[in-house]
DNA sequence: CGTGCCAGGTGCCAT
DNA sequence: ATGGCACTTGGCACG
């Protein structure tokens, strides 16, 4: 642990800089803007957030902890300086302004006023706020948030007569939760740079194609990809059969619908009028409602059966070939 | 605190009964089955899940706690009997059983195979099972789950080489985490029977134009509402115009696209082969992008600006003046 | 149960 | 910013 006087120098601190140390800053006793979260770096410190605003008293005391060991937690209430009993709205504002993830439990009430308007009474629920200032509200059943804001949303936390209010907005759209006691909170330093993976999408689907085109038919011959149809919309795939006529492919990972059927229809149409001539359309998905299988005969449009999880299989091993050449 | 011998009268449990206690019953010392979560009625208990299993050797010791108070948390795991050092696994097991919401943080893998296939290296995260069974994966940033599982999973909890594994399954669906240390793990008996009340979705602005039918247009006479379009597809309002025109109305609580002006193209079409007469068609949104409303012209489909709020305004409007009659 | 369609949809990527 | 579209879409309502 290390006192020192903060200089100038912090102007120069640098939002696109990569953080190497995580450094929590906390202010002078008079002034009271939250603790804030910088990096170290060649002996100088470089503080991101609302740093500028205690600048004039200059003088802060600065407490350096090494990034926190992986897989430890440590509530921050509990680091140091907890010898300083602090309310919820200190602990709740310097954890966020940490960059941790919060997380409170709680009897709560919500409001939500923006694209729509809900309200929702007195109950129990889990209200995470993230570090991208993303906030969920999860009541004790159902896997989707009741009410929500996505990231970078304005988040205030308040404290107003023994309750804690906690309002995030952003254009139209406000969110405010009131917190009828103090809710049990919890903030925890998260790092997670895992890549998700994702396969057996639609566009994997495409690349398969793509490699092995014979998957739509023997002979076919893709072109481009996403071609623009009209002015609007496009198809996954326009290329042509062994017999050279135009020919366009329509990939669902999921059952075809009536509407899939038509919307390749509407296609082929304004591709006719485009080219003076009618191509072929295939709808390749894995399954067709019945009724999209009425749709499909009368508007002749092919069908050809193919499941994600088959182009997967072959995106995979193909990678695998050329890691092994 | 009390101890008994429960009897095979737990055989007569009921899934269908109303808990009125929640019991905690901690299996004796030689089963290894979890604890379970039953209910105390007219002297007898009654009690979930895998208790048969261990009524080969009968003796149960029985924890009694009165529902916990409403707007306080205490961890199961400093809840009696705390004196027994427990295990991650019979910790998180118990508070399942006692339908309690887990929420757990550590440094985990995810692998998920369903629909779609997804791998998520090693990364610190939240992960919370609600007593309904869903489970979510949360990274520390992203308002939505990385991975998750909805209701009524199958969950299974293991300890294996001091890995803390969770399986989430159901129907071809698996989701499989990976702890590498024992996550902190919380359990919150969570109560929340609140009404989920919404407003300004595009059910009130259908009861707001059948209640008040000029908001479409002067004269305007709704005759029903959802009237299905050839075998599949239907429109919001059928009605008739101050002409007596057959006029459908589409409905839409976003902004227009092109996709909404083809489908109302569609059902005009099929409409016009089904009474042999072209019906006037109206489009109302609060607004419609570029594309949608050259598309309007060109289909002969006119465009009435309505937001969400403004029905939502007068369904209330209306209903306080209800209240007040 | 399948099918259709809304959702505060969200998110990604194109122009 | 606008627009088009996939999504492990999820969810409800209706035949």
């Amino acid at each position: 642990m290390a006192s020192c006087r903060l200089r100038p120098l912090l102007y120069h601190c640098s939002f696109a800089s990569k953080v190497c140390l995580h450094v929590l800053l906390s202010p002078c006793s008079s002034c009271s803007c939250p603790w804030i979260i910088g990096h170290f770096e060649r002996g100088q410190v470089f503080a991101y957030g609302s740093l500028r605003r205690c600048l004039g008293s200059a003088c802060l005391v600065l407490h350096l902890f090494p990034r926190q060991i992986r897989h430890t937690y440590s509530h921050p209430r509990t680091a140091k300086p907890s010898t300083v009993k602090m309310s919820w709205l200190d602990k709740a504002r310097k954890a966020l302004a940490a960059g941790h993830v919060l997380i409170m439990v709680g009897l709560c009430i919500i409001e939500y006023e923006g694209r729509a308007v809900s309200k929702l009474g007195e109950g129990e629920r889990i209200v995470i706020i993230k570090k991208d200032r993303s906030i969920l509200v999860h009541r004790p059943i159902g896997h989707e948030p009741v009410n929500w804001q996505p990231h970078r949303s304005k988040i205030e936390l308040i404290e107003e007569n023994g309750r804690r209010i906690i309002k995030a907005s952003r254009a139209n759209e406000l969110l405010k939760i009131v917190f009828l006691n103090e809710p049990e909170t919890y903030a925890f330093q998260l790092s997670d740079d895992a890549e998700f993976e994702m396969y057996a999408s639609e566009v994997e689907m495409k690349e398969a194609v793509l490699l092995q085109p014979d998957l739509i038919e023997e002979g076919f011959t893709p072109l481009t990809d996403e071609r623009k149809v009209g002015r609007t919309g496009r198809v996954d795939i326009f290329g042509v059969d062994r017999n050279g006529c135009m020919t366009v492919v329509e990939l669902k990972r999921r059952t075809a619908t009536t509407n899939d059927v038509k919307q390749l229809q509407q296609y082929v149409e304004e591709l006719s009028r485009e080219f003076g001539k009618k191509p072929r359309a295939i709808l390749a998905a894995p399954s067709a409602t019945k009724s999209a299988i009425t749709f499909l005969k009368t508007a002749k449009i092919e069908f050809r059966c193919l499941t994600p999880k088959t182009c997967s299989k072959i995106i995979r091993r193909r990678n695998g070939l050329d890691a092994h050449l």
